[in-house]
DNA sequence: ACAAAAGTGTTAGTTCTACACCCATGT
DNA sequence: ACATGGGTGTAGAACTAACACTTTTGT
């Protein structure tokens, strides 16, 4: 085949092409992100994103998936492509291009998988420690972006459980936006929406009353998805 | 150095990377791109964006920089990256990632290349020609981008001069979401962000009472950049 | 009975939107 | 004087934000 190569083709140096992926999740207390200890050089030991090489016949997309499921053991979550960096020397051991991805998914379907046995930890986004190469600035454009698309979309509902309280997503609003949220027009704005189906069944641990659980309304949700739902008061200022 | 590379890095088939540049300009009429008639193969002779291989020790946003240069004459203009596209087979000839960038520039400023002489030409985005690979693909992504963004955010400046008048700017925004505006409330809009200093001169050739020029007031530009401004009423059905 | 969180109601202020109307000027 | 696009004004509707109050229930 080498030899129909056009000229401008044959004359380029090939390059590694990677995928890194950021993982959020959210413990009802606090945002995470996944982080492992890396088993290989370079950075061996240190905490750095969950990443891998794109396979020959491989999609970006697929591999980040792969990538995700090798480490959660989750399939079918949300998976974004976030940017793609190719400083020349983000990696000193060989020029590699990355596409980064980030992932939301429900924390409590994560388990701890065998190829990563207890080298992978959830960390609050605020005591991530520093990672490898330009990872610390992809974690911060991932937040930036979940930041700017769950002020406009239904984003975060990808972080609960499939039954929630609207306390419980209130709380996560809260969290990644580091702001009180009046309760009251939250959950008017939330209930406006027509995405939540109310369910019979109460959430008691909060407190005596209880807080009704809800579900999403998947087909309004796709429907909806891309509308613009402005969850967050004046997100201007909030994102950074 | 090979001999101190992990083995993970040693076992990766490295690939091409390419970059690939969507050019809008507004000729006052039509958001049009620019596409290039290709001088190599594969698809020798057909419409493609220009785009070029990313150098040996070439970061991703200067090699897009230097191909949107080489085909415009132009530097310091509005660029972002897109989205990067690695299908297996979506280069026929090698197994290629690409980087997708999109480009905003002031037409009036374009001057065909030496390089590319006579080969470059304006395309309506509606009648734009078949290209190749997955190239369509980006393009619609483009658009989708370039709507999505400049319903939030005073994006489309990037693509007018230096002066402009109200009715330009409207127009433009018309033809981007392909609706009628009203002009009241679209002037007023305008005018309440505070980004436009009025000058004396007026445009004279498109009605005989004239209208003011604008420039833009680069400093709060920059500074509102990311605010929610709202250009657009009711956006959600305008985005595709 | 009380504490503490869940949830409903109210109201003033702002922003939107759909209009009608006046302005400036070359012919 | 008049036609034509440029630009200002206005009023009702819709949305927002700030706040007070009622409900539920385990202790």
């Amino acid at each position: 085949m080498d030899d129909i190569k056009p000229n401008q083709y044959a004359a380029q140096t090939p390059m590694l092409v990677s995928i890194d992926c950021i993982v959020f999740g959210f413990d009802g207390e606090n945002l995470r992100i996944l982080l492992t200890k890396r088993g290989l050089e370079p950075g061996k030991g240190r905490w750095s994103l969950t990443g891998g090489f794109v396979g020959q016949k491989e999609d970006l997309e697929r591999a980040a998936a792969r990538v995700l499921h090798e480490l959660t053991g989750l399939k079918n979550v949300y998976l974004e492509q976030l940017k793609t960096y190719g400083e020349p020397l983000r990696d000193p051991f060989a020029r590699t291009i990355c596409v980064a991805y980030f992932a939301l998914i429900d924390i409590r379907k994560y388990q701890d998988q065998p190829n990563h046995e207890g080298r992978a930890k959830w960390f609050s986004i605020d005591e991530a420690p520093p990672l490898i190469f330009d990872q610390n600035e992809m974690v911060n454009e991932a937040c930036r972006r979940v930041r700017y698309k769950a002020a406009l979309h239904p984003l975060l509902f990808e972080l609960l459980p499939q039954k929630f309280t609207i306390p419980q997503l209130q709380n996560l609003y809260e969290q990644v936006y580091g702001t009180p949220i009046d309760n009251r027009n939250f959950i008017r704005k939330v209930s406006s929406t027509g995405l939540l189906v109310k369910l019979q069944e109460k959430d008691k641990s909060g407190s005596r009353r209880g807080a009704f659980y809800f579900r999403l309304d998947r087909k309004k949700y796709r429907a909806k998805f891309q509308s613009f739902l402005n969850f967050i008061p004046n997100p201007d200022h909030l994102l950074g």
